[in-house]
DNA sequence: CTCCTGTCCTGCCGGC
DNA sequence: TGCCGGCAGGACAGGA
């Protein structure tokens, strides 16, 4: 489920509820998620408060005041819901890890597949480890554009659909956003990544900066199981223009009219990729 | 190196 | 109604 938008969503949902504030106590209901959740976790996280959040690609970090931090990633089917201080709380399937904050309210991880994540680390060095040493640009952020995009898809033989998914060429993008933002670019998903001339790649880059903008403004995309932390659905499933759309029309292209539907699915190792072949070339 | 396949886990949906 | 296969937003290991 989630990518950039709804990790973004779910930092914004949380942040003012742990920034500032003292973690009272860390449950952790289920340890055995994807990567294991460490058994120090709960007490160094315990007593201890917050710092900032922050988000680098799909991952959640957060800093404590003493130093330490912690990575969060939503795996395919995590989320991260608020129970108010004065509401009462009884554990639901699969609520595997729970802050209880000093203040009253809880923040609950919840996560079917189990695919999600949450280990330590630090405030001084979880930059260099693992996941993001090599990780590409953040596709927000002020240094991303076309050049930039270019250079991380020089040489490239892969298909620019799966570059996409590389967390190493561009951070955050996942199934859906890759699907979009090559329409929107008018790109064939199935171009080879080191093909793309240079004004293809400036259209690219503002594509991705466009559709997750606008994804990050409707809340993310709910297609199953995603909510906002309030448990509010994301409403940009409703924009797509071609994802989860197989044999409808698209609109704004030269298929527009036809009777035949362009919207086509593929799959390009083994996931699902919607385009319009008429409108992307 | 690059690229592709299989795997982790649970839930849901469509077909029979 | 019930069972079964296929599929799902991600990431990583292992092999070619």
């Amino acid at each position: 489920m989630p990518e950039l938008p709804e990790v973004e969503t779910t930092r914004r949902g949380i942040d003012p509820v742990f920034t500032g504030q003292r973690i009272a106590q860390v449950i952790v209901r289920r340890h055995d998620l994807r990567v294991a959740i460490p058994p120090s976790f709960s007490a160094i996280l315990s007593n201890n408060t917050v710092q900032s959040t922050h988000r680098r690609g799909k991952y959640m970090i957060v800093c404590m005041r003493d130093g330490a931090a912690f990575i969060w990633h939503l795996g395919m089917s995590g989320r991260a819901s608020i129970h108010g201080a004065g509401q009462g709380y009884t554990p639901e399937k699969h609520d595997h890890v729970i802050f209880e904050m000093e203040t009253g309210p809880r923040i609950v991880f919840n996560d079917p597949r189990r695919f999600g994540m949450m280990y330590l680390s630090t405030q001084d060095s979880w930059q260099t480890e693992k996941p993001f040493s090599a990780m590409g640009p953040e596709p927000l952020g002020n240094g991303f554009n076309g050049p930039v995009l270019a250079a991380r898809l020089t040489g490239k033989r892969v298909n620019i659909k799966n570059a996409l998914l590389d967390q190493r060429v561009v951070a955050g993008v996942g199934n859906i956003y890759a699907c979009e933002a090559l329409y929107e670019a008018a790109i064939n998903p199935l171009r080879a990544a080191g093909d793309l001339s240079a004004a293809e790649a400036d259209n690219l880059a503002a594509a991705i900066r466009g559709v997750l903008e606008r994804a990050i403004a409707a809340g993310g995309s709910s297609l199953k199981d995603f909510k906002q932390t309030d448990g509010q659905l994301g409403y940009f499933q409703h924009s797509f223009s071609v994802y989860d759309r197989e044999g409808q029309v698209c609109s704004g292209c030269a298929c527009g009219g036809r009777e035949e539907p362009c919207i086509k699915r593929i799959v390009q190792s083994g996931r699902s990729t919607f385009y319009c072949p008429v409108k992307q070339r």
